[in-house]
RNA sequence: CGGGGCGUAGCUCAGCUUGGUAGAGCGCUCGGUUUGGGACCGAGAGGUCGCAGGUUCAAAUCCUGUCGCCCCGACCA
């Protein structure tokens, strides 16, 4: 591409000196402050000359890694007809987040919030044969999506640009590679551009995937929390799944035994009153010894309200999120005093599962309530858990023996330290904020959609599909939010705005002149140069001005320009030195 | 949707308690001095005080309603 150089009294940029009142996190406010995007409204903003050229800069790179392993670049407009999404549910599926408007003839549409069902349908549009696949499409294009809450400037925008590209391929193996290509595409992109990030496991639970992968840049102000071990292990708290132990023997365990325990309304009650009246001999009752049974209100998609009872250990919480993966696609909400009326066999505060000749719990017992348990419950743990009868509770009941579920479900939380179910060691939980998503879709959009191929024996086979986003602006300010001082932005070398920001510093003619003849210089050797070329504004502003701007060399011809000498000024270490003219570009490729 | 906060000049804010002709700094324009860390002097331009209604001789200020925005939480392929 050709070199530019462009002169700051040219520029449509104005650098503001304070913070803008409506940013809270450093990227916004130094993308704003510095002049590369304005706010518009919530979550949308407008681009200017600077921030549109670090955008192309990251679309650049994203580009070079899919066309280098087939991916073809496409683009369809962000505003759609409701048909497509209406076949694959998504119209209502998407909810409030969902752009909806009307044309002049009263028809829906909507501002795209992703893309699966036009892609399907293009493809089955052009294509008919196992011939034509694999393939991969890809697009950048901004995405609409009314957010709850949009935040953080252009972390979480209502519009934002994204990359999303689509894989078809005719078989589950084709798929594997196609999401194999994508994931290392991806790693290369983000190590390009600096970015620390995790591979975490995702929950596939409501796309209907099988497998899902997430891009997660660890740092303080990121939006979900993961989980990792020292041995690599990596996933979301949602996709987080539990090393079950190994059962015990239940040969010579004890009988239960039914104690009274009054005022133990709360585990900790229960542990105290258990330490004072029933000591143990080898250790004391801890949190961890009682099964505490949540009682959960699902509502199906039919509408449907269902409670079920969840079996955990007492020293954990219930986590909402991962109940809600758990009993996907049913809502999860905890049970209310209503639900309670509804069951008189549930005794508040001291349900439990019964016993082997009398469950209390579990689809086929009194209640018919359905009973799960969390994975640490194996056969052969023994517990104090609720006896069914108020201030009563059983001690010594055996998972296996005395209980049986109707199965197995993780909604306890996940916390740092618990062992990460590859073996590879405990995990500890961390901040991330999601910068790139691989899903491997399979069948479900093909099969709406009606995408269909012919394979090698002349039969129709339904299309296996995957989708894979990385967010575009939001790359832009997690790398601003990672490259910042106090003073500004500090771009890395291959997204920054310009290569060098030449600075005249002073009023005598010579530097000016000097500096224009550097520019022009650089320009020819293929340097983007940006020239600060203002002749009233006094040095002090400029150098403040090129901190915030951040390119990351800064040249500045001064007081010495008359010797032919300058000044080399590397924006991220501060360091300076003084070089001769002739040697500039070569000092600026060594930095 | 729940909680908290805020709407006054392009930006950041004061003024409101106790009603009386709209303020500061930065930015912008003109003239002059200055020029290696956000200079200075002088003269200017720029505001329906979010909107609507009410109280009052008089409302940025008091009352009612309404709209919008920001932050925290819930939510987030």
């Amino acid at each position: 591409m050709e070199a530019v150089s462009t002169r700051l009294s040219q520029l449509f940029v104005r650098t503001l000196r304070e913070d803008p009142v409506d940013a809270e996190v450093a990227s916004h406010k130094l993308l704003v402050r510095a002049g590369y995007i304005r706010r518009q409204a919530p979550g949308i903003f407008a681009w200017l000359p600077l921030g549109l050229k670090v955008r192309r800069k990251i679309e650049g790179i994203i580009r070079e890694e899919l066309e280098a392993f087939g991916a073809q670049e496409v683009h369809f407009p962000a505003l759609l007809p409701r048909e497509p999404y209406e076949l694959t549910g998504r119209w209502t599926e998407y909810g409030d987040a969902l752009f909806r408007l009307k044309d002049r003839k009263d028809a829906d549409y909507l501002l795209a919030p992703t893309h699966e069902e036009v892609f399907t349908l293009l493809v089955k549009d052009l294509y008919s044969s196992y011939k034509d696949l694999p393939l991969s499409i890809y697009q950048i294009q901004d995405k609409y999506r009314d957010e709850a809450r949009p935040r953080a400037g252009l972390l979480r925008g209502r519009e934002f640009s994204m990359k999303d590209s689509y894989s078809f391929d005719y078989t589950d193996e084709g798929l594997d590679a196609s999401y194999q290509a994508h994931r290392d595409a991806y790693e290369r992109i983000f190590q390009r551009l600096g970015l620390e990030y995790a591979i975490v496991k995702a929950d596939a639970g409501a796309m209907g995937g099988s497998k899902s992968e997430e891009f997660l840049h660890p740092t303080p102000i990121g939006e979900d929390t993961f989980v990792r071990s020292a041995g690599g292990y990596a996933a979301n708290v949602e996709a987080f799944r539990t090393l079950p132990p190994a059962p015990l023997p239940i040969d010579g365990l004890p009988t239960a035994i039914v104690h009274d325990s009054p005022n133990t309304p709360t585990i900790q009650t229960l542990v105290d009153l258990s330490n004072a009246q029933f000591p143990r001999e080898d250790r004391p009752w801890e949190a961890g010894d009682t099964l505490k049974n949540v009682v959960l209100a699902l509502t199906h998609l039919d509408g449907s309200r269902e409670l079920v009872i969840v079996g955990i250990p007492g020293d954990r919480d219930v986590d909402m999120k991962r109940a809600e993966v758990a009993f996907a696609p049913a809502e999860v909400e905890a049970a209310t005093e209503a639900d309670f009326a509804k069951h008189p066999g549930l005794v508040k505060g001291y349900i439990g599962p019964g016993f082997a000749e009398a469950p209390v719990l579990g689809e086929t017992s009194a209640t018919g309530i359905r009973y799960f348990l969390d994975p640490r419950v194996v056969d052969g743990t023994s517990w104090v858990t609720g006896a069914n009868q108020h201030e009563k509770h059983v001690y010594g009941l055996v998972a296996g023996r005395d209980f049986v579920a109707d199965g197995v479900v993780e909604i306890a939380d996940v916390r740092a330290g618990d062992e990460a179910p590859d073996g590879s060691g405990p995990v500890e939980l961390a901040r991330g904020m999601e910068i790139g998503h691989v899903f491997q879709l399979g069948r479900k959009y093909a099969e709406a959609l009606g995408l269909k191929v012919l394979d090698e024996n002349g039969k129709l086979v339904t299309v296996t599909m995957g989708s894979y986003g990385i967010g575009v602006t939001r790359i832009m300010a997690v790398i601003a939010e990672t490259n910042n001082d106090g003073k500004g932005l500090i771009w890395p070398k291959n997204v920054a705005p310009f290569d060098v920001h030449v600075i005249a510093a002073g009023r005598e003619e010579v530097v000016f002149a000097t500096a224009e003849a550097l520019v022009d210089s650089l320009e020819e050797s293929g340097f983007d140069v940006l020239f600060d070329d203002r002749p009233k504004v006094s040095p002090g502003v400029k150098f403040g001005d090129a901190e915030l701007l951040g390119v990351p060399l800064i040249v500045i011809v001064g007081r010495d320009a008359a010797e032919g000498r300058v000044e080399l000024w590397n924006r991220a270490t501060g360091e300076r030195s003084s070089v001769g003219l002739d040697e500039v570009g070569a000092a600026l490729l060594a930095q």
